[in-house]
DNA sequence: CGGCAGGCGGTTA
DNA sequence: TAACCGCCTGCC
């Protein structure tokens, strides 16, 4: 166990990080910390002002966790570069100012997004810790609460999909354990049209992914919310997703990640 | 009860 | 290639 100190931190804040849809391990606590897992790390995290701290359970470093918070990006920049490119854009971002996009596990990313669609965000967590809890390695106990890692590909090849059952997956369970094997005989993908190659994985899934563990920060996921938002703020039809993948590519380019992430908290909030 | 929740895969026209 | 439909599950 060891304590991290960092300061300085801008243009960040965990509630706008946690809660915009990214992740599913992370738990708020009553005093506002964080509690969750990055991968196998465990971590609890406080930010006050511009001093983060946080609670290094298993070591991982402060390299780990810079990395994984995206804490040396210009913030600022993006969002002064978006508000200028598209004035609309400006009050979600507002809504979401401390939104990071966190550097995830690949493994991890995929296994949750694929257990994402058509689902809601409660449920996936609560799916995620269930499969954790029941197939995966314990990493730690925080208060006498035990978190375990995800369970790896070659865990999760071999179970059934009766194994599955008391985790509740519906018919995602079979997308998991498809994959496992594709990833086990293949090897990770490295883009996103190896991402696409992966059962349950279609273009909403494979550009979450691509975006949260790959680092594309072009990305842009539309999902119910993000069409519901940009109906309402550009007048365009719900379902014509062609036309806001094709605005957001033309106005946002390489930020439309971020762009993706203070609309959807938006939306939600 | 039907509708819906951060879709996908398969079929049809 | 676009439109439609069934699908596990839980909640309202």
């Amino acid at each position: 166990m060891s304590l991290i100190t960092i300061d300085g931190v801008r243009n960040f804040d965990l509630v706008h990080t946690f809660e915009c849809g990214q992740c599913f391990r992370w738990n708020r606590n009553p005093d506002g910390s964080y509690t969750g897992l990055a991968g196998s790390y465990p971590a609890s995290m406080r930010l006050e002002g511009t001093r983060l701290t946080i609670d290094d359970a298993a070591c991982a470093g402060e390299g780990f966790w810079r990395r994984y918070l995206d804490l040396d990006r210009d913030y600022g920049a993006v969002k002064n570069r978006l508000a200028k490119a598209d004035p609309v854009l400006g009050t979600a971002i507002r809504a979401g100012e401390g939104i990071h996009i966190l550097k995830q596990d690949l493994w991890e990313t995929i296994v949750s997004f694929i257990i994402s669609q058509n689902n809601n965000i409660p449920r996936i967590k609560g799916c995620i810790e269930e499969l954790a809890d029941r197939y995966g390695r314990p990493v730690f106990a925080f208060e006498g609460r035990k978190r375990s890692a995800l369970p790896q590909p070659e865990t999760l090849a071999k179970l059934t999909l009766e194994d599955l059952m008391p985790v509740k997956l519906g018919y995602r369970a079979r997308y998991l354990i498809e994959t496992a094997k594709q990833v086990l005989e293949k090897g990770l993908p490295a883009d996103r049209e190896g991402l696409l190659m992966l059962s349950g994985v279609g273009p909403k899934v494979a550009n979450c992914i691509a975006l949260f563990a790959l680092g594309d920060t072009e990305s842009f996921p539309i999902d119910v919310w993000v069409a519901r938002i940009m109906a309402s703020l550009y007048g365009m039809e719900e379902k014509d997703h062609k036309a806001m993948a094709a605005y957001a590519e033309k106005t946002y380019g390489k930020l439309g990640g971020f762009a993706q992430q203070y609309l959807f908290y938006y939306a939600r909030d």
